[in-house]
DNA sequence: GTCTATACTAAGATAGAC
DNA sequence: GTCTATCTTAGTATAGAC
């Protein structure tokens, strides 16, 4: 469909590239600029600093963002909507996992960009809400309406947050994407102690998927 | 008892609240000489490179940690126990926040400093750990006992990461002891799904006192 | 122990030729 | 659009006098 990259693509392309390989802060515009064999001074052509960089990558996680999340309120069945929830964020989340391995970081860096990912976040909490609400509707889980907000507030912290518990925790930085998926396993275990009986089945069934995402035995118990 | 600091401990202090104030990355040797008021070759003097300082501080950090928790396993209750160890937490946790604020960072450019700060949560798991069993052998949370070990890690994760989380939600990086304190209710919020009936008081009661701390009104529900 | 002065380095960024 | 060459800056670190 695309197949030759214009230069400027290509350097976002081998920015996200080294970026998660390395991290972002060891990799500098020099780096970038060498990794593909063009001067520094080209890419100071296509980008202004690093920082438009990382904000024309910030866009294109946007964009798949939004395109592979389900539309919100249709008929799908609400445990549907979390599997879908979890899916695209959890995939995101392992292709652009040097973001988040040091997501405060990058955000004090740049204003504009720290605004961007907060209006995004908006939109992630609301779909979250909506997707819990649906599960209380649908009576998958059984939880008073006024702790939804704060209950999608903490799933909010431990998934964004996980890949840098990893690293907090990994003796050296090996994040891979089995270890991405675990976090999956991790949100499932938030839900578990608000399950009604009738859905355990089929949180248990979810939670076998993701085991086998996460390269884990299916038989051990989360 | 100490009056007259010698400037080794005069620059681990003044880092400390500049580091808070600031944020350690933007906070350079030269800034903390400035600030004392001595050249930098003197700072040099005392310290290897920044890197020293941190190692001195997360040094004092974990003195602290150690002297304020109970020992453990003795006769407290169970409940006693949990909140030995929010408080604590909590305010250590305040007390070093530019620590917590970037902590995946500040590990990645020390690996001295990632090791030792993996022992430390290496004892603290087991600490977490060790007061789960206890809640649940008093029959104040009922948690199936495989899942004990899980629980403890999203814990932590939680406790870990909130100062980082309100860095990423909040407009500006605003981080104060009230704020921090909120912390604690979000963990006591996981608690809640699996508390006995009987302990439910005794866990509204810490939830009241938690929310007074925490700037907030003691009847808004959590 | 402390200072002044200075050197080193790495990263970010630009000018001007092609 | 791309290159070569170069500049700037800021942060780290050291030497040597006092």
């Amino acid at each position: 469909m695309e197949k030759k990259l214009r230069t400027k693509d290509k350097i976002v392309q081998a920015s996200i590239e080294l970026f998660n390989a390395q991290g972002e802060r060891q990799v500098t515009t020099n780096h970038i600029a060498a990794h593909l064999g063009i001067s520094p001074g080209n890419l100071y052509y296509h980008f202004r600093n690093k920082e438009d960089i990382l904000r024309h990558i910030f866009k294109e996680y946007t964009r798949l963002l939004e395109s592979r999340i389900q539309p919100p309120g249709d008929s799908t069945e609400a445990l549907d909507a979390l599997a879908n929830y979890l899916d695209v964020v959890f995939e995101l989340m392992w292709r652009f996992h040097f973001f988040y391995a040091n997501l405060p970081d990058i955000l004090a860096r740049d204003p504009a960009l720290h605004k961007e990912y907060q209006a995004v976040q908006e939109q992630v909490l609301a779909r979250v809400v909506r997707v819990l609400n649906a599960l209380r509707q649908a009576g998958v889980v059984e939880m008073p309406e006024q702790e939804i907000s704060e209950f999608a507030h903490t799933i909010k912290l431990v998934v964004t947050f996980w890949i840098s518990y990893l690293k907090t925790q990994a003796p050296e930085q090996t994040i891979d994407q089995a270890s991405v998926y675990q976090g999956v396993l991790k949100v499932l275990l938030l839900f578990k102690p608000y399950a009604s009986p009738a859905a355990m089945p089929r949180i248990l069934q979810l939670q076998q998927h993701y085991q086998r995402l996460a390269g884990l035995p299916t038989s051990m118990s989360v």
